[in-house]
DNA sequence: TATTGTTATACTCTATAACTATA
DNA sequence: TATAGTTATAGAGTATAACAATA
């Protein structure tokens, strides 16, 4: 029976389709490196942000990643409960909360990037160090043909 | 204030990362590019499995794009009742189901390919076709590198 | 009047477990 | 005993709308 291996008809050839599948089985991958860390993909995404930005706002971590200014209240305070951030009121905006890592932050990155090295390995192991580049910047070409993420308060003009 | 644009850090150069947002733009546009047609992400790839293996059954179906047999059911329940996909009990296995398009299936899968093909040509209009297909070849890739979906049944050995 | 962060809430997607009917 | 399909349900993740405090 052919049809235990059927056809993926105009699937096949779609760049969505695949790019679909690949991240499907990269966050599999990707949450099982994870394993015991208490990490996610945006919570790590935000973790790297605060790193390289220390003292960022909370707004504006949440723009870098397309992420929702309602969203980003619960991502912060599990961050900062687990005491890998430290959240404090911006003395210039009062309104505003800039963030930064606390050590433990900066072990628990350290840790992730470790694992996420050997993810990252084990997902493309059968590509070559060109390829592999290669295929970072066709993918951070595509990212830029997104329509930006916050529309929320604007008119939908 | 340097800090409207941060760095992204660590994210920079994972290709996990990049894969999250190309994917995330993808998705956005791919629902932008159907609205009207009733038909997301998901269905469309189901009835292009069937498309291409009329008689297919809802299992093999499910199997063939990592969806879990519980939540085909609903997504079999949505084509049938929008007409799009006609449902039998197979005679040589009166447990299964076997799916064929119907002709409004057609219909609406041909609307939708000219659609995903605008949709494609708008994500990847700043590249060469060559690029194209090398991004297609190295997605493809990296499908294999999953863990095969449906482990729901057998032990965690 | 606009912006930062907040709360409450809803919707989609995916996952698990227990069931039935056939094999 | 195993498999195809079903039901019910729970958990992420993400979306909208309305609000308070500050600018």
């Amino acid at each position: 029976m052919s049809s235990e291996q059927p056809h993926l008809g105009a699937l096949e050839s779609l760049v969505g389709y695949r790019l679909r599948r690949a991240w499907s089985a990269f966050s599999a991958d990707f949450a099982a490196a994870m394993e015991g860390t208490g990490l996610r993909q945006v919570p790590l995404a935000v973790l790297s942000i605060i790193a390289a930005n220390p003292g960022i706002n909370q707004g504006a971590t949440g723009r870098a990643l397309g992420i929702k200014r309602a969203n980003m209240v619960a991502l912060i305070n599990e961050l900062v409960e687990k005491q890998w951030i430290e959240r404090a009121t911006d003395a210039n905006d009062r309104r505003a909360l800039t963030l930064t890592l606390t050590t433990a932050g900066e072990a628990v990155m350290a840790e992730a990037l470790q694992r996420i090295e050997g993810h990252e390995n084990r997902m493309l192991s059968d590509m070559q160090p060109e390829e592999r580049s290669l295929l970072l910047d066709l993918l951070s070409r595509i990212e830029r043909r997104s329509p930006s993420a916050e529309a929320e308060d604007l008119g939908n003009g």
